[in-house]
DNA sequence: CTGCATCCGGGCCGATACTG
DNA sequence: CAGTATCGGCCCGGATGCAG
């Protein structure tokens, strides 16, 4: 584990979470304790030694946890990284997720994130919804309930909307990023009313429809 | 600049940040635009040329931008790093920064962090107040005014408080993990009334004196 | 079959020397 | 002052092997 050798909060942070790997294997025990195999398979391109060393070294540190049943998960700590993380996705999303997925691997399991990042929060004023999302091979389910939006993976059983297509297209009509033409034209096919994804996103303070920068 | 190849917010912001020294090279700029010298001084460990390489990354990424007087400086972009990068301080500060520098290098700079993290936002009830820290060799001015509290490097004319010592015993006094007599006992030396530092910090919601974790 | 450890080639990192 | 050039070593990435 090398350091900085810095007495700075962010820099020994760095000495913690900060080399390569790190921050995915976070990413992925944010889900809820996962096995090995299941971590390999949720970070496709990395080393299996390299993951193994990995989860010694975040173990070592306090941020992972080693469960009786083998599985590795996230300890109070580690949980805290939910913010950073999520912090660093909101500042990266408006001008990296624009650009087209190309030949980047996708895992219909990581759309919980954009998806806690764009509906966050509770607003009792958010209509009721399910919206079935097809990316990749699994599908996933967003539901708003309550005045909360959740999702989960596997099929609605009778959704209000379907989007089905590429991420980045899908990902942009589910963020506003693309409204429901642009989507569209992008490959989105839609089946249900799209403009209730607007309502379910939380209603900005300042101008209508701030710009998202990409 | 070697990419995850993952359709994910979280990777392809790292595939533009998360390089060794990146993120450090982000903090310094997040205090102004700076030269390439003084960037390597604020970066003590840092090789020249890979201090230029990920100059010209960042560059190239739209992070950092090279002005016509030669200074570097963050893009609108990169200066929204600085959520990213304080949330990762105030994950790691209660754990990491409680150990001491030992051999760590510091620079009193690097403070404006950590005090914008523990006394951020405006409260109009917090006391006007002009603090004097001495770690290094260079004198910091923290001043509370307005109910906006501020630092910055050099001597304060007439200081209501002075903290001296090392910097993590100092750092303690100023987050309130360390109580008066503890810091005094960590080596700070105190001239004038220290509880008025707890004045400055923002009251949390919930609990009186949330433990800090650390 | 899962959960790693070992081995190995290439590339990145880190330190020093050198140049406009 | 602001980088470039060079080189050793370590880390990363991929394939393979092995133990429970």
């Amino acid at each position: 584990m090398k350091s900085y050798g810095q007495y700075c909060a962010i820099a020994r942070g760095l000495d913690v979470v900060g080399e390569r790997w790190s921050f995915l294997i976070v990413r992925e025990l944010l889900g809820g304790p996962r096995r090995y195999g299941e971590l390999a398979r949720g970070l496709p391109g990395v080393a299996t030694n390299l993951l193994a060393r990995r989860l010694r070294d975040l173990v070592g540190a306090g941020v992972v946890e080693r469960r009786k049943n083998g599985r590795y998960a996230l300890t109070r700590w580690g949980e805290g990284l939910r913010e950073p993380l999520y912090a660093l996705a909101r500042w990266s999303a408006p001008v990296v997720m624009a650009k087209p997925a190309g030949g980047d691997a996708f895992r219909s399991e990581w759309l919980v994130h954009p998806v806690a990042v764009i509906f966050g929060g509770v607003d009792e004023r958010r209509p009721a919804l399910t919206v079935e999302v097809q990316i990749g091979d699994e599908p996933m389910t967003i539901e708003s309930r309550g005045g909360r939006v959740t999702s989960r993976p596997g099929h609605a059983s009778s959704p209000d909307l379907v989007l089905a297509g590429p991420p980045d297209a899908v990902l942009g009509a589910l963020a506003g990023r693309l409204g429901i033409r642009a989507a569209a034209m992008s490959g989105v096919s839609i089946s249900g009313d799209a403009r209730l994804l607007a309502r379910l996103r939380p209603s900005l303070p300042g101008p209508p429809r701030a710009p998202t920068g990409g």
